[in-house]
DNA sequence: TCTAAATGTTGACACTGATCACATGCTATT
DNA sequence: AATAGCATGTGATCAGTGTCAACATTTAGA
């Protein structure tokens, strides 16, 4: 299968598309992805990415699908270098931070209303919560070992969450780019450590 | 101006255009959302749009700010119907996320990776520093009443405007929609006092 | 009033997502 | 080994889109 002359099948050609589309997107923007420059940046023809997905929308899902994965695994990470939970919380939501620091868009892809009708695509629901899973263990370890407030892992885990999408679709937007902040990282920091202890006072 | 039947000069095309194009995206989904609808249902050439905006994407972004503008009020007024600082600070919270949930389709386009260039556009980053400033007011409202840690006003408003947001596109992307909870109010609620209180246990 | 600017129209171009019938090459059964 | 069937890729085509240039009409200011 790996003769240099292009032959008529491609041979792995789902594989080539996700690729191009990912290079696409990574130059373009994914709000500007073509099907039709998918097909040309893989080299073949404008209507063989319809034997491989439905329609465009399917081709979106299976990057996104890829995007939770890959979330999951590097937060999963993230979380295993640390012992404690709540340091450990911390390094979930810096490495969460950071990959959509890292794939922008990619992580527009997996957040944003780009993809048309979500609640279609039992995979995406699954591999959301997958990611999201990484979080609620988390919790749950902190509950155990007396770190966090007693209340149900799922709450807790939302509320981080909610706040690292937040941080990190903010920054994406670029709300954070004309801010008066010195360092970044040390911000995001901040914010997190924050979100541990609480606004208020003692 | 007011003849019933068509001149050739519409009058008030511009407005004519935006509410026409608020009506096409709480219909249809901002992400399909077509100039040359939106000129059909101002009753208009396709390309009359253009003598009033440079662009589709001029458009949204008008649309945008007019979202921007609605949001800071709404907020604000939810903020002064509350003595104390931290009470004000969930019920800006809870009016945020209401708007959110009201109007899905025009808080895609404020803070989703619809409108390209953002930074391209002075008017955009000055109405949604304003809809903030209404958060930061408040922090320095808390910080003032020592209800809040003495941190910068910035910093905290920071972290409650991305536990709002990061609510707010959860709940609009549909990642609450399967999950097991009963009243969603009660639900926004606890999650907004666990950003006050913290996730540490005492 | 006359002219220039503002506003709306027509027709066109290049591009897109999608579908059709058709061509090609792989693979399994005989 | 031959071939039938199927998965995969192609070309032509359609409707819809954003945008532009050239033209038409109305309004407003000298």
């Amino acid at each position: 299968m790996n003769q240099e002359k292009q032959n008529y099948h491609h041979g792995d050609l789902r594989n080539a598309l996700l690729e191009a589309a990912l290079k696409q997107i990574r130059e373009h923007g994914v709000e500007k992805l073509s099907l039709r420059a998918v097909a040309r940046d893989a080299g073949v023809s404008q209507t063989a990415p319809y034997r491989h997905f439905k329609d465009k929308n399917q081709l979106l899902v299976a990057l996104a699908v890829e995007g939770y994965e890959q979330l999951r695994d590097e937060t999963q990470q993230a979380a295993q270098t640390v012992p404690a939970a709540a340091d450990g919380m911390t390094s979930i939501g810096l490495a969460y931070i950071d990959f959509a620091r890292r794939n922008p868009e990619r992580y527009k892809l997996m957040f944003g209303p780009i993809i048309h009708d979500r609640q279609n695509y039992p995979e995406l629901q699954e591999s959301g919560f997958n990611a999201l899973q990484v979080v609620i263990n988390q919790a749950e370890k902190g509950i155990a070992t007396g770190e966090f407030v007693d209340q149900q892992p799922f709450l807790l885990a939302n509320s981080c969450w909610a706040k690292v999408h937040g941080i990190a679709s903010l920054m994406i937007d670029g709300f954070y780019d004309c801010a008066p902040i010195p360092s970044i990282e040390a911000f995001f920091r901040t914010l997190l450590e924050l979100h541990l202890r609480g606004l208020f006072k003692k």
